[in-house]
Order: structure tokens, then sequence, then C-alpha cells
DNA sequence: CAATAAATATAGCCTTGGCATCATTCATTG
DNA sequence: CAATGAATGATGCCAAGGCTATATTTATTG
């Protein structure tokens, strides 16, 4: 027989998929408190670990080492004491990622979800819906409009 | 001033939604091992650590404790050197997890996501679903067909 | 039925993201 | 301008989920 791999047609779960999804999960962290950081700067001025922790419902050693890690990967920055910053970078990611949980959100009220539970479910989703899906998700939500 | 609250109509995110989030990816794991336990014994008659491990893109050790958590959580059953097994409750959670998945890859394919894509997206959606949103895209997919 | 190959188990290490606790610095305010 | 309370920082702990490397057991086959 020349074939030992599953026909291409079942649904016989590459390994990819998972990998990809892992990849995903691992920036989902980092892309909510990029967007956390904006928030706070653009409502109150300034990004406090207080309250940055506050809001993502952790503790403040938490928080903290989140944004060491954001500093590390270049997103943010920040000096002993002071509020935290977003480079660049960090604000373009936080920009994209407002507009993809926007999108979202909206999408899923618009297919009938409650918002209470659109806001809840759009906080996982939205870190593993790629391009194209957020493209059918537009298209939806232009065409019903 | 009476509130010092943000207004319930403003998005300033509650800490629920993170923890919330938390809490699904906690548990996306072991549904992803479930699931696959569960394809595999459907499809070989039996799941054994090498192809959990090969499927899941992971290596052998890594599956084996992943493993470990399924029995200790009531989940999975095995033997030394013996294949792996589901629960009652195991089953019945893969059950669930499958179904969900397949609505999720059909609803994205639906509205317009190529297949490839639906699957990838899916594998990281599927876990923030919740039983709202899944009939909501059930009721699309009704609608459509 | 012994030798070898393939699976499985075990041990140890790393990173991430939680936590609690204690020390330090900042900012009010008495 | 000192004292106190609130933020922040530092340290150390834990579990999960990755990995490599090294036993050990099982299964196959010469």
């Amino acid at each position: 027989m020349p074939s030992n791999e599953p026909k291409t047609s079942e649904d016989a779960q590459l390994p990819e998929r998972f990998s990809h999804a892992r990849a995903a999960q691992a920036m989902a962290v980092m892309e909510d408190y990029v967007e956390m950081i904006s928030d706070l700067m653009a409502e109150l001025g300034e990004a406090r670990i207080a309250d940055i922790a506050q809001r993502m419902g952790v503790t403040h050693p938490t928080a903290t080492k989140a944004i060491a890690r954001l500093k590390r990967e270049g997103l943010a920055s920040s000096r002993p004491y002071r509020g935290v910053f977003l480079t660049e970078r960090g604000s373009e990611l936080a920009e994209r990622v407002r507009a993809r949980h926007r999108v979202v959100v909206d999408f899923l009220v618009a297919i009938g979800v409650p918002d209470e539970t659109a806001e809840m479910d759009a906080e996982g989703m939205e870190h593993h819906v790629s391009d194209a899906t957020l493209r059918a998700f537009k298209a939806y939500l232009r065409k019903k409009r």
C-alpha cells in the first residue's frame, strides 16, 4: 500500500494545529497587558502597577512579572516607582489588539450573543482569531448593518 | 460624587473576564488530550502514549505528564506500559468537546473562513466558546442551511 | 530464546504565570 | 517636616507544560 498517512480529507488532527494554538496562547498574556496599559493611559493618563493588577484580576507581583516580560520583549518600558509606558511596538500591538477585540465582540453580539457573554467569550477567543477569520467577521458586520 | 466605579455601559474591563479566560485556558489542555484519546480509541482501537504525543505535537514525557494530570482529575486511567483509557467522566467530556469543536469549525466555514484556517482557529477558540455562543453558532448554521 | 528495536517510564531542567510575605520608597497630611 | 499609609519592589514558593537524556520494559525477529 502506497499510503500510510491519513487522507487529507479526514480530520485526523495535524500537530501543527496544536502548536499553533500554543504559540497563540503564549502571546495572549502579553497582548492583554499591552492593551490594558494602553487603556489605562488613555483613561487615567498613566498606567500604574496597582491599577493594572486590579483590572487584570491578579496580585501586584504577578503584574510586575508580566511587565518585566513586556520590557524584555521590547513592548514596554518603566523606571522604578514610576508608571509603565508602551514602546512604539507596544502601542502598535495595543492598537491591533484593541481593534480585533472590538470586532470580535461586535460580531458575537451581531449573531445574537448577549453583551456580557460576548465580552466574556471574546476575551479568550480573540487571541486565536486569524486575519482571515477577522476579515470574515468584518464582512459579516458590513453585510448585516 | 456618589460614584467612583466605571459606568456599566463602559468597556472598562472587569477582572472577572480575565480570570474567566484563565480558567478556560487551564481546562484547554485537558480537553484537547481527552478528545485526542477518544479519537485514537475510535480510530485505532487504543490510545498509546507515542501516538498521543505525535498527534499533539509534543514529546512523550510531555504527553505522559498531561495524562498523569488527567488521571489525577479522574478523566483517564492507565497502567504501566499499557494504553490510556477514559473514565466515564472523561468520555462524556470528550463527547462535549468533540461536538463543540465541530460546531465551531462548521460555523467558521459557513461565514466564509477557508477550511484549513477554520481548523487552525477553532483549535484555540473552541475552549472559550460558552454555551450561549455555541447556541448562537448553531442557530446560524440552522438558518443558513 | 537471545538480541535488538521500539515504547514507556523516570529524572531533572527551564519558563511562565499564579501566589504570599516582607522590605522599601513615595506621598500625604497632621 | 515627621509619621503613617499606600505603592512598589524583591524574594521565594508552587503547578503546569514544555524539553533532553537516561533507564527500563515490551515486542519483534534472526
